[in-house]
DNA sequence: GTTGAGACTCAACGACTGTAGAGTGAATGG
DNA sequence: CCATTCACTCTACAGTCGTTGAGTCTCAAC
């Protein structure tokens, strides 16, 4: 009858997804540095030496963790300035763990950094190829540093201001702002 | 006479300033957590527990040499708008290290989190004061945010259409933008 | 010149970290 | 039923950290 619910390969993929979920919701919450792997295992239910024999090092542990999702700050596959436009609401929601991981590390961890800085010069070509006009690399630049700061202050740093708005109104009194960026 | 350049208190303020530059310069660099007392004291050329003998711990260290400056982002002394959008300009220049360190530390170190956002809450607040309409205070943070994100993109990330971009050429494409946000 | 203060260093502590290796016990496969 | 695999744990090492207390050496005051 298929075995008990938790065969031997089963029972590892949980444990080591445990292990990932909590590692996602300790680095978003202190970042790279602060989180240790004692703290990770800890909150996995699990012996420290697991994690090590599982991802291999605190740094690998890291790149799992925080592989997959894309920084929204304004991702979108090649889709015209407008329709962005009408979707940075969405992009305003809450972040994934993973993505929160990623941002709070970037400052201090240089890897992150790194990973960062890519995947944003990413949206910029993107996103200045859909501008065209003059300047254009540099507008779209802006915007993604626009998205990327309403983002920090709003989910990171807490701004009174922006904290009990809801991510409509912000991406409503965000829109003329990052229209009149990608017009010129 | 009055004694040789270097006197007893003298020798003191200058070993003490030498300390503070140093600790600016690598918590700028590295961030609170990976700032090394030691690191500090080795750059300053002295041993390291005489900075705690002079500064008590490290957390008073950072303290200390990340007093003085204000946020840059968008700081100004109860200046009209129209005013502070023309000086975005200087507002994009090199920021000084204390800042540096202070925005470093601020997605992973409480206190420097405390910081900052209290800083940015005080700017919103007196921004949305000369904006006076509806939303204002919402708009405001918006504005404060933008200028925090294209600071960190340029300044702490690198963005690379940011990198080599002048002060000048960014505020000039960000002017617009930022009006926007507070004509509303 | 002697004394005392004060700038500064030495050596070490205890805590915490990432990491490694040997071990345990249950479940799998023959 | 037995041998082996494998998920998992125990224990410990080596390094680094913030921090401390006792010391040294130099200069100023009497």
């Amino acid at each position: 009858m298929e075995g008990t619910p938790t065969s031997r390969a089963e029972r590892r993929r949980r444990t080591e997804e445990r292990i990932l979920s909590a590692a996602r919701a300790i680095f978003a919450e202190r970042g790279f540095q602060r989180t240790t792997i004692r703290a990770v295992a800890a909150a996995a239910e699990v012996d420290p030496a697991l994690v090590m024999q599982y991802f291999g090092s605190k740094q690998e542990l890291f790149e799992q963790a925080v592989r997959i999702p894309s920084i929204p700050p304004l991702d979108g596959e090649l889709e015209p300035v407008e329709e962005l436009l009408g979707r940075i609401g969405m992009k305003m929601g809450p972040l994934p763990q993973a993505t929160v991981a990623m941002m709070r590390s970037m400052l201090t961890h240089p890897d992150a950094a790194e990973e960062v800085r890519g995947k944003l010069d990413a949206q910029v070509a993107q996103l200045a190829d859909a501008i065209g006009s003059g300047d254009a690399e540099l507008r779209a630049a802006l915007m993604v540093s626009t998205m990327l700061g309403v983002t920090i202050a709003h989910q990171l740093l807490g701004l009174t201001a922006l904290r009990d708005a809801s991510p409509e109104r912000i991406a409503e009194a965000l829109r003329p702002s990052l229209r009149s960026l990608a017009d010129g």
